[in-house]
DNA sequence: TGTACATCAGTGAACGCGCGTTCACTGATGTAC
DNA sequence: TGTACATCAGTGAACGCGCGTTCACTGATGTAC
């Protein structure tokens, strides 16, 4: 009984060079993400994955190791969207000037994080995926890391006041809030997602108003 | 390729009746639970559960009928702590008149769902099978419904107001919250336990109050 | 423009392994008289 | 209290299957002269 946890390697061999190979590639992305959706995070296998591609095996391992790295290229893939997304709610929100209140801004962030997930198939079981199994979890940390600490910049930058690192642990705690509302709004069938991301909005906006005025911030 | 999500059965089969059974039976859970942690969800299987319990698989299968119901049982034994913590604080919150303010008494809670886990071997794997596994999610939806609309009653209770079914929906929020709290703190090694747990209780704290004055309630 | 060659892309076949599952069976425990 | 019997608990051996992975190979594409 080896139950060691052996490292697991998630970079890529080889790129695709030629037309057909980046077609290949995708392919095998896009069958992935649909095998997700099908046949669950549980059987999804490089032998289904190369079926469904309509590829031989060999041909998949020419590009991936195994398939925690094809999981890895899909997470990355939907964390990358997900980022630009906020980046872009960000922008317009401070180029606008921001209109509403802050847990409105937020449900706004919250929206277009929502949506990139959804345009993305398989979006919420590479979610799980991510924080499941063992090999990804840390990609998913600094992901979020990332993210966190983006926005305790931002934030700062925004509001005026001068940048605490303390701030990046509280980021931290809100961006976890806002991936589980979404979470929460995508799959829980009983919720209506609009309701969803608005409450979450609210409890992560809220939180954010009273981080502001303990550090001396003054809200209207 | 048949990947037709097929129903896999939850259910144990032969519950164990003399005392050699018993103890077969909860070698069984505790393995599993000890493999979660070791090898990991992406490698766990009756077999390797069998090995690590001592008998042979046959045994095993006359316990239950597939892996996941192995999962079920551990999901459920966890969860039904963990209500219980947040019914033991409850209690004990009532009784003794809220003592705090509300975002201290959530952070209480937290805390008291935070131990349940982390008492019981495995618990943030668990956590992330009953998220991550198809056959499981059902089961982890219909308890944490369950857990909101007792919140629900148990808060219109306390303060004094009438039952409004909407705030069920709102307690499935706050619920979602509180158990995304509970999971960075357990495995997000940068982080301080008891700082996301007092920050995640901030933020589900000042909502639940915004919904209290919502619904006309005056806070001091 | 044609041909020779290098590199890229994908195939067919095979492997050893651990998985889930079932069978007929032995051994252990409890109980009726 | 002893024995015969019913039920409960667990074993040994075997199965077919899909998994991950690798090999030597063929075919496709691009490029140098």
């Amino acid at each position: 009984m080896s139950t060691e946890r052996r490292e697991v390697e998630l970079l890529e061999k080889n790129q695709p060079q030629q037309q057909r190979a980046i077609k290949t590639y995708e392919s095998i992305l896009d069958s992935a993400a649909e095998l997700l959706v099908e046949a669950g995070l549980e059987r999804i296998s490089t032998n289904l994955i190369a079926e469904k591609a309509g590829i031989t095996v060999p041909a998949l391992y020419r590009y991936f190791p195994n398939k925690y790295s094809i999981l890895n290229a899909l997470g990355t893939r939907l964390m990358d969207r997900q980022n630009q997304a906020i980046l872009n709610w960000h922008e317009q929100n401070v180029v606008g000037a921001p209109a509403g209140s802050i847990p409105e801004n937020i449900a706004d962030a919250l929206y277009a994080a929502y949506t990139a997930t959804c345009s993305l198939v398989g979006g919420v079981q590479i979610m799980h995926a991510l924080q499941a199994i063992a090999p990804l979890q840390q990609v998913r940390q600094d992901n979020h890391w990332g993210v966190s600490e983006t926005f305790a910049h931002l934030w700062a930058e925004q509001f005026g006041i001068e940048f605490d690192p303390d701030a990046v642990q509280r980021a931290r705690v809100a961006v976890e809030l806002g991936y589980a509302t979404i979470q929460l709004a995508i799959e829980d069938d009983r919720c209506e997602p609009e309701v969803v991301l608005r409450e979450g909005a609210q409890a992560i906006g809220l939180y954010l108003e009273s981080v502001l005025r303990a550090s001396g911030f003054e809200l209207d």
